[in-house]
DNA sequence: GTCTATAGATAGATAGAC
DNA sequence: GTCTATCTATCTATAGAC
């Protein structure tokens, strides 16, 4: 793979990202894609060959680190920490890539017609490790025994929703975008209301 | 306005809405809801005029049932009750109009593009009056000081989360549709969660 | 590898008969 | 009020020159 193709490739999917993100798969035009790529809009389909294709790159380029936020609960071995940090993880997410994310919402909210097999399969994956996870933790009485996916569920939107709803949220706050400050009174918000509502305690009372 | 009148607009809505919901509305072909409709396409024109006007019929059937649900804060004094009631009557919608409420998410996902002053303007004042009303709660000792916006999202956010993200709620729990049970299961794991990231006490302490 | 110019298909909208 | 037939705009995709 050429220089020159690595650099257009990533200008695309960065630009696409975007353009999806804002109209939606079927809205988006793929010259829109090409004008804010500053590319002819041919060279989209020589590197991708279709709109559908460039649209599963975009979704493929999300995964990582969806599948990386998932590492608190490996590394650590108490809820406390695994939960705050799987919270913050998530919260990242929204901020640092906020067009994905939406790309990625929007997908799931219409059934995930174009989402590969594999990722989904992966996506699965996680989520049963992490409901086991806390089906032991909850066993062992180091948290309280709520129903760890209907947890995960509510986690997962609430801080899904600062780049999904960021239009409903920055309406809300009354400002232009969301800031620090606003990411960390999220967090602790979230992890405040997990943490309290499975009555974790700071450390083994088993 | 004549009775069939009145029903085919409804049987259009009610097509529209579900497909809208499935496909996002630049997707959906008006002759898809005019098949899913029972009528022939340029019936939709002859009562709506346009994909647009539809569209927007649309989302206009679900604004009352939004605003509505925020009942339980003026008919409740206490914290408990009130954000109790509210998480339900959030969690009913979901369940209540599935396809009503993906509309407006992926309407609000956008950037809300097409969704009128009017009704912008009243959800605005819906969540002035909902964040007060906590602020209130918190000056008088009767719940914890949390930031009241972003216990509002988390709200939000998980319990909207089981209409907009359904598939991928269905697909973790193994079922084909969610039942009375996982909506039970729901409203205690956010209520749980609400209430004691709140430290609502189960009546004054003031 | 890059881009202009265009083909081809899809789907919103309507004319006009009933 | 209802519906068949059709017009037309838009947009994906590509042929073919450079």
């Amino acid at each position: 793979m050429s220089r020159i193709r690595a650099r257009n490739e990533e200008k695309i999917i960065r630009a696409a990202s975007r353009v999806f993100a804002e109209h939606g798969y079927a809205a988006t035009k793929t010259a829109d894609i090409a004008e804010l790529a500053q590319l002819p809009k041919p060279n989209i389909y020589y590197y991708f060959g279709s709109k559908e294709n460039l649209y599963r790159a975009v979704l493929e380029s999300v995964t990582e680190p969806l599948l990386a936020a998932s590492a608190p609960f490996e590394e650590h071995q108490d809820p406390l920490t695994a939960l705050t940090a799987y919270i913050r993880a998530k919260l990242l997410i929204s901020r640092d890539y906020p067009y994905a994310s939406k790309v990625f919402a929007s997908e799931i909210m219409h059934g995930a017609p174009h989402l590969p097999e594999d990722i989904i399969q992966r996506l699965s994956g996680q989520t049963r490790f992490l409901s086991e996870r806390l089906s032991q933790w909850m066993e062992q009485g180091l948290m309280a025994r709520l129903e760890p996916k209907h947890l995960l569920f509510a986690i997962w939107a609430s801080t899904q929703t600062y780049a999904d709803f960021n239009w409903q949220i920055t309406m809300a706050l009354g400002k232009d975008e969301l800031d620090e400050t606003d990411f960390d009174q999220a967090a602790e918000v979230i992890t405040r209301m997990v943490i309290e509502g499975c009555r974790v305690s700071p450390l083994a009372e088993a």
